[in-house]
DNA sequence: TAAAAACATTGATCTATATCAATGTTATGG
DNA sequence: CCATAACATTGATATAGATCAATGTTTTTA
């Protein structure tokens, strides 16, 4: 199972809109409209109206679930993805979970019926729309799997490689995620993140300078990241 | 946040199908066979290819993610749902995950080939099939969240009401699971499970004979499901 | 229907990880 | 640039729930 996929998915899924024609194209532009978010703000509500899908065009944002104090961390969308498809179910007219910038964000907000008039008229965009659902329940059954069945050290492992691969695209970057952000993302205690990352760097898997991180050994994560 | 519906989803995704044309249908009905499972047998593999999408006529059926000997229940799918959809993807060829019958079972296997091209066809059914997949993945975000935030008291409560809620439709109910399976459902060791469906009888909040139970107190078990 | 296997129950122990508490470090706004 | 707040670190303690072990009960099968 393809582990490293648990934190994110691609980031192609723009590509949809190749399916469309050029009219529906220029339909869907008019029907869009870009937003700019601050660092922290908030772009999509749990249980507020749907009134649209959200591109994500710039930036970088966590999709979570809350209840009260407590959140749980569904997935991070990078630029190119799309953000709030399991709002187009018939009857549901609410987004099913909150999305926020972790830093300062471009998205642009799809009117939502456009959006299924065009599923209803082009059968090939319906196809990738399927496509990108299919792609996210994945991702989130991996995630899943890895948060419920994995210990900490497994998790937080999974967590830095999949940040590598799918966010940063590099083994060396520096994140702007505070050790309590990282310890939402891998399910667990900010204490028990820093503890672990301190055990890492001792094991010299990885090298941390502050916000700076470098994973120095992929093989030894893996493993982690696989067993434990 | 509807927890109970997060051990299983609704049960009316054939509706979908009265989207096709006359024609649809009977293309559908020629491009599909029906198999009977007998209770354990598997109905689809993960890692194997996935040559058809599964519409469950008759039984139960668990849908499971594993790896070594660990396994993880992602739904229980009753009769009337279909299985598989996530390997709609392009360029996703094999099942995502793991199907297996805990009882009898009958489904009607049909070729995913014939599946997408009336996605493509169909605007209506691929509406429709959108639809079922968004609402797969609201059920299994509430499960994720209910598996991880939740304590073991907490997650059998919401096990127990979601079983009576939604698979057995009554609030007095004989399950054909084991307490092993109870526990794989509910995230927790068998003799946890044990001990916590003693403890409920105890306060009154059940009444269990062997493989029958009632929910004496939805109330309560409700409140230990959104706290506990 | 007897023997074996699978399942259920109970109690004792162990452990991963949360939580609490104290202190050091970095960032931020006036 | 100082004060205050937010963040990071470290150690000590508590606990939910797993695991282990022993025994009883039900189901299967030969």
């Amino acid at each position: 199972m393809a582990v490293r996929t648990s934190c994110t998915v691609g980031d192609d899924h723009f590509k949809c809109f190749e399916a469309l024609t050029e009219d529906q194209n220029v339909l869907l532009e008019k029907k869009q409209v870009t937003v700019e978010y601050n660092k922290g703000e908030i772009i999509a509500k749990y249980g507020s109206f749907a009134s649209h899908v959200i591109f994500l065009y710039e930036g970088l944002v966590k999709v979570y679930l809350e209840h009260g104090n407590e959140i749980l961390i569904l997935k991070i969308i990078s630029p190119g993805n799309l953000i709030g498809l399991s709002s187009l179910s018939e009857g549901e007219e609410t987004f099913q979970y909150s999305a926020a910038a972790y830093q300062r964000s471009i998205a642009k907000l799809i009117d939502i019926t456009t959006f299924k008039q065009l599923i209803r008229e082009n059968g090939l965009f319906a196809s990738k729309v399927i496509s990108i659902m299919g792609e996210n329940s994945n991702q989130i059954n991996n995630r899943f799997f890895c948060l419920t069945r994995r210990q900490s050290y497994g998790r937080l492992a999974n967590l830095l490689l999949c940040l590598a691969e799918r966010v940063f695209k590099s083994d060396k970057f520096e994140f702007d995620l505070t050790r309590k952000e990282l310890a939402e993302l891998a399910g667990m205690s900010t204490e028990n993140v820093i503890r672990i990352l301190k055990k890492f760097q001792e094991d010299k898997l990885i090298i941390l300078k502050g916000k700076n991180i470098e994973l120095q050994d992929l093989e030894a994560l893996q493993r982690i990241c696989d067993l434990g």
